[in-house]
DNA sequence: CGATTCCTTGAGGCATCTCAAGGCAAGTGG
DNA sequence: CCACTTGCCTTGAGATGCCTCAAGGAATCG
């Protein structure tokens, strides 16, 4: 008990914990480095000059290949590496008691996961795969080595949390104050950015996750994100055929929650 | 456009950036001492041995006083600062564009607050005090070189960002998947364990925000807290007086939602 | 081919919001 | 000391947005 307070007293409002199965994929000895991978502008080493990436090409990170559907980490599962993703999707949820499961992120390739580990030691929430993906697993504790003999380094993961905090503040405030509307309106921008950002297209894309996934990360149920993609349908803001997404009217999209958002 | 994208690529929903007027408070000179310090043991120095403490009192903290209502830090100010609550309550919010405030969190003694600046460098959110209230004002890049010469130490700085993303994943959820009721009483059982962790009684005590507030950071309408706990009272579950909380039945409170939360 | 999964759409119900009125406590000014 | 304002809370009544339940279509798979 005074150790789980221990562990609370970072303003933590639910308290999870609880010990799960091993990872489910073995890892594989494929070795990555980051500066001849065409990612690095967008994760870990965005930011650091030609020396500390060197730095990071040696702690030689492995790489995995991830069938879909399957996890990297579950909750509960030691934590041991951060995650980058290669190639493909990945969701990262908690389970709750009664069996369904809360999607708190979306990620894509560049982008990092398994932060959340670091509170315990243990994962807090579990990464699968929406598709067949690739991911370089980070040892953290080399990671962090690296980063306590490198200012620089370390300011680098520091900021990566950071963005993480700040990323779940703009997703609270989704949830806590709009409505189905301006969520499925949000989602779809920030989407379109991210893949903007990786070089397609930020009006036609291919959603990787289901509609249940979508509203289990934006608080409703599926069939309200069904309707509301009908919806921006018959408005001409979208032209949505399962699970393509042609954007025909950004500004309009945008305008949709430009209100509520500062 | 470019930085933009680059600043985005950490998944972040939504897009905040603004600049705003400068910090409200001036900074006193008194210095603190964390190894003195009665909440070492919640605070910033947890998890440290004597000797890092020491390193962490030469940085020698200034500590500011901060009145009821005055702001620490807002939306937009350059990120200076990490700020350890000493004594009060604070509230960190959001403001939307139509000028409402979503409440993202609230932070009592020992607690860490303003970790989401680093992502961008500015402060993504405002930190208000609730009531008369006292701050240590911790300069980041002093505690960042102190970091970078100490892995021990910089390791305490991770976990507590980590514990931050640990705890807006819980609250995710929480706006996510819960109703009214179940919202209320996580809360109220979050409030308990704190103000236990910190000597108070965990069935009787003050609240110091407002039902709006209370509403707007468990993704609600004032009216609607206001009726729960009038419904938690008919049930026996507590007294409610004003903002004088107590707790008659902390099993039952649990009960309410512990069916949802694994 | 049936089984399965995922999506769409409709109809009705309910939880929460909205709007409105009133109470209480603290502060202010005459 | 009292009248008045102000802020905050409570409660009611009605509206509504989203959920629940249900049925059916389309794509995928063994």
């Amino acid at each position: 008990m005074q150790t789980a307070m221990l562990d609370n007293h970072g303003t933590t409002p639910i308290q999870f914990s609880r010990a799960r199965t091993a990872s489910t994929v073995a890892p594989t000895p494929i070795r990555t480095q980051c500066s001849t991978c065409h990612l690095k502008d967008l994760c870990l080493p965005c930011g650091l000059n030609t020396n500390d990436v060197e730095r990071i090409d040696a702690l030689m990170f492995g790489r995995r290949r991830v069938k879909m559907g399957q996890t990297i980490y579950r909750e509960g599962d030691k934590f041991q590496f951060i995650y980058a993703v290669r190639s493909g999707t990945f969701k990262s949820s908690l389970t709750l008691k009664d069996g369904r499961e809360q999607v708190t992120g979306f990620h894509m390739a560049g982008e990092l996961m398994g932060m959340d580990g670091l509170a315990s030691g243990n994962h807090a929430s579990a990464a699968t795969a929406l598709e067949d993906a690739e991911v370089c697993a980070i040892p953290y504790a080399h990671l962090s080595d690296l980063a306590a003999a490198n200012g620089n380094m370390q300011h680098v993961v520091s900021r990566l949390m950071s963005r993480e905090i700040v990323r779940e503040h703009s997703l609270m405030m989704l949830l806590g104050s709009m409505n189905a509307e301006e969520r499925l309106a949000a989602f779809l921008l920030n989407i379109s950015q991210r893949m903007k950002a990786r070089g397609y297209s930020a009006t036609e894309f291919h959603l990787r996750m289901s509609r249940a996934e979508i509203g289990s990360y934006l608080g409703m149920k599926l069939e309200t994100v069904s309707r509301t993609f009908s919806m921006f349908q018959q408005q001409r803001l979208l032209e949505v055929d399962k699970k393509h997404i042609q954007i025909l009217d950004l500004d309009g999209l945008s305008r949709t929650f430009d209100t509520r958002v500062q």
